[in-house]
DNA sequence: CAGTATCCCCCCTGATACTG
DNA sequence: CAGTATCAGGGGGGATACTG
């Protein structure tokens, strides 16, 4: 998000695409996106953001190519925002998140899904990690949200 | 990184990693780490990073368990940084964020790691999001940097 | 409901200086 | 080299009000 000093152009890719969505918003709004959310309204009242931050966040990530906008799909004049291929290539980025919150961030028996309804459509996922010898360094089940 | 609202308490993974380790310079500091960095000068050099800023990150990442402190290898009177478990356990976030920025954020052709030495010692490793069912969403070799 | 426009303030960030 | 302390500025973030 265009800090003051950008490391846009060192080339690396981490830092590539921590300046393209490594503010603390950013991800949380693709995650919802990931969980089925669409509207303005939806994501405004999931993470408690204010409008104006949300429509920054919301068209900065559309100039990206992360978000595209669509007609709303119940006829009203509104937009609905849903991910481009690019911004669903960041799947692996919440799974990998989501498990290391999982696995380190929790106390033994601690809730871990407020946030939305499990059953509902979050998709679920396993991620692994190979060395370059193929052997697994990370393998475990995981969902998107909660 | 604390911002003025905190999402620690939504009891969602993706929250708390981010509410840890979610502002611009902490995963920029663990992949050096994961390349191989363990002293202050390091890190800052290679980050552009201002020591005051530095300082205080390191310090914030090591109250959460994601560094440790050790007397400097070199027998001076200074300490290295070095991850702990929890903190390696990012290595798959690194992964991610890497891939998804080479998949997207890179032109054709475009030298894609001027940051660090390639040859040296970046861990190589292959990430993997499976679906429930066991078909494979994402496939690719990857590096932590560069 | 879906935004946009304003205002204001906090604090993150960077620069500089100082210590061991 | 490895930090800590201090200071100044700038922008992100929240709150509120306003429009369609």
């Amino acid at each position: 998000m265009v800090k003051r000093v950008s490391l846009w152009n060192a080339g690396c890719p981490v830092a590539r695409s921590l300046d393209a969505i490594g503010d603390w918003w950013s991800l949380l709004i693709i995650r919802d996106a990931f969980d089925g959310k669409r509207r303005f309204g939806e994501f405004q009242n999931g993470l408690g953001i204010s409008k104006g931050v949300l429509s920054t966040r919301l068209r900065d990530l559309a100039k990206r190519g992360i978000f595209e906008t669509v007609p709303a799909s119940d006829g009203t004049a509104y937009r609905e925002y849903v991910l481009t291929p690019k911004g669903r290539g960041l799947f692996p980025v919440i799974v990998a998140l989501r498990q290391w919150g999982e696995d380190y961030l929790f106390a033994d028996g601690e809730a871990r899904s407020s946030l939305v309804d499990r059953e509902k459509r979050a998709p679920v996922a396993r991620l692994e990690v190979r060395s370059a010898d193929g052997r697994s360094l990370v393998w475990s089940d995981t969902q998107v949200t909660g």
